[in-house]
DNA sequence: AATATATGAATGAACG
DNA sequence: CGTTCATTCATATATT
């Protein structure tokens, strides 16, 4: 970030003897702005967010919702530190004891039941049971996945790696940017 | 991006004791980031004009050399290509007031106005739309029931304790904050 | 402390 | 429409 006004700025331009830039430059210029242009587009969706916000609010009343959490929350700044569930040993072992001989498919019945179980050793929700349930299942089926490629099956690229086609629909109707003003 | 707090003349936000701005940062705030954002907005543009006339001048195919995300990754960001849409902040909130009040179930044609209205603030296709009200008004739904049939996502209010479980984040900003209708 | 990894939680998209 | 999947985000933990 160090640049852009160095480049952009050109304060030395009447001297300059070229105004054609290199190729180099031309690099530069257009890495510095994109640089840039990241945090903008930030700003730029703060900008109308803010506007989104004092049109819900007719004259915005300030106090009432306008926070500054609500402000700067998306820019990226946690104000708001939300710890999470962690298991305990104990529960961790049950879990996994379920997961193993069960099947990845825990009916509503079933996680009310481990969670009651659970809950003998620790703090926990049902909700907690059933993430962790999704997440387990998730990243064993992915695990699989990667680790186990040498069935001469078709080797991804490492770049992207979406491994399945078949989430790749991607409706694009929004090409046409509806200019109504 | 932290200099944005700086911007904003608000520079020590974290040993804030109350997090509500009042009208006056509100205001100042709005018009730095309105200024920004029209300089910014500039930016961006003149950005993607040098990657155009790169890629000419060049013969680069796009993709292959000096697009926006090729050169982004010198900054950190992640850039990358998001094939899942998300939902700016201004998206969101727009969504949220007109869930509110359209109970849930937009028909065709007011799908179509809805993405009309939201790409004027970041991409959108009307299957967006469509399932962000259909996985907004399901998940409301179950949030409510706290269980009954079925095994799908949980409701956060279930089990609540105090010791976990406070994910209370900043929702009051979402939409529902002012008692309009 | 700074970085890397593991993992709980959130959510867009898809399935039946 | 309700449920499930897949991906991403954020934090806790491990490693250096």
């Amino acid at each position: 970030i160090r640049g852009l006004a160095g480049v952009a700025g050109h304060p030395t331009c009447d001297t300059m003897p070229e105004p054609i830039m290199t190729e180099e430059q031309m690099v530069m210029l257009a890495k510095q702005i994109s640089a840039y242009g990241s945090i903008c587009k930030q700003l730029i969706e703060m900008h109308s967010t803010i506007v989104v916000q004092q049109n819900v609010l007719h004259g915005f009343t300030p106090g009432q919702a306008l926070t500054f959490n609500s402000v700067m929350g998306f820019v990226g700044h946690k104000m708001t530190t939300r710890q999470r569930w962690t298991p305990s040993q104990a529960q961790l072992q049950i879990l996994e004891k379920i997961f193993e001989k069960g099947k990845g498919t825990p009916c509503k019945q079933r996680i009310k039941e481990i969670t009651a179980q659970l809950s003998q050793h620790g703090h926990i929700s049902e909700t907690n049971v059933y993430n962790w349930f999704q997440n387990r299942r998730a990243r064993t089926k992915r695990k699989h996945q990667t680790g186990l490629t040498g069935s001469g099956e078709y080797e991804m690229d490492n770049l992207v790696d979406s491994s399945n086609e078949k989430k790749a629909k991607f409706d694009e109707s929004s090409g046409q940017e509806t200019s109504l003003t």
